[in-house]
DNA sequence: AGTATACATGCGCAACTATGCAAATATATA
DNA sequence: TATATATTTGCATAGTTGCGCATGTATACT
């Protein structure tokens, strides 16, 4: 659903509305990168426990980069007695990175014509 | 180009390339997010002094900044006598980012099938 | 040659981040 | 109630990052 409003100005603002630090700082370091991948790949959610397999870092740790993943939008946690359930939100995340994807080309060729 | 070989392993193989930490690494700074909006938008290449007039620091951190973008391969830069010009590789951007969307999407598809 | 311009880089400092351990909290089970 | 399990959180530490300033390097101009 890409915009092509083909004004400079518009485009601009409406990749900078998408072009979020936080999401990028979510997914910066390779732990949290090996978690959205496990996460992705089981096709479910999983425990802190669970998740704490892929990458050989203590279980703390874990948590804390989940609860990270989690302010950033990445994924999405429900408690289930004393387990937590985490979920990567795989919908969102797809067309938050297609429409940042759109947008950045929709900006560049805005920005091409203008500058002819 | 989504692969959909429909295997889990073969899934996170292929989301694992993608999930490249330098890439999210040179987009999680405001800084370089403006930079980036900025060349976006510019739909040319510009030199670190014009980059320079997006963001409020000195235009020593801008050259850190876009060297680091060029590292991760996010712009490419070109020598004009004393002038360098930094291009945002546009494509190879977005194809980057549909990419990481779609291998995403595979993951979780094969995940859920293999988990049912 | 001497000066000016454009950019890159070494340095030190302040702020931030990730980590493990230990302790706290919450829930389940005996 | 007592104990075990799952997770979060406080703390100290080690490592990383971004910043401006000063300096260095390359190119252009006079």
């Amino acid at each position: 659903m890409a915009t092509r409003s083909g004004l400079p100005a518009a485009c601009q603002t409406a990749l900078s509305e998408r072009l979020e630090a936080e999401l990028f700082q979510a997914l910066c370091d390779p732990i949290r990168l090996s978690l959205v991948a496990h996460l992705a790949a089981s096709g479910r959610a999983l425990t802190v426990t669970e998740a704490s397999q892929c990458c050989g870092i203590h279980f703390s740790g874990v948590s804390r980069h989940l609860a990270l993943l989690k302010r950033a939008g990445v994924v999405r946690a429900e408690k289930y007695g004393r387990e937590m359930h985490y979920r990567i939100e795989i919908g969102a995340l797809a067309s938050t990175l297609r429409g940042l994807a759109d947008a950045l080309e929709d900006c560049w060729d805005a920005g091409r014509r203008a500058s002819a």
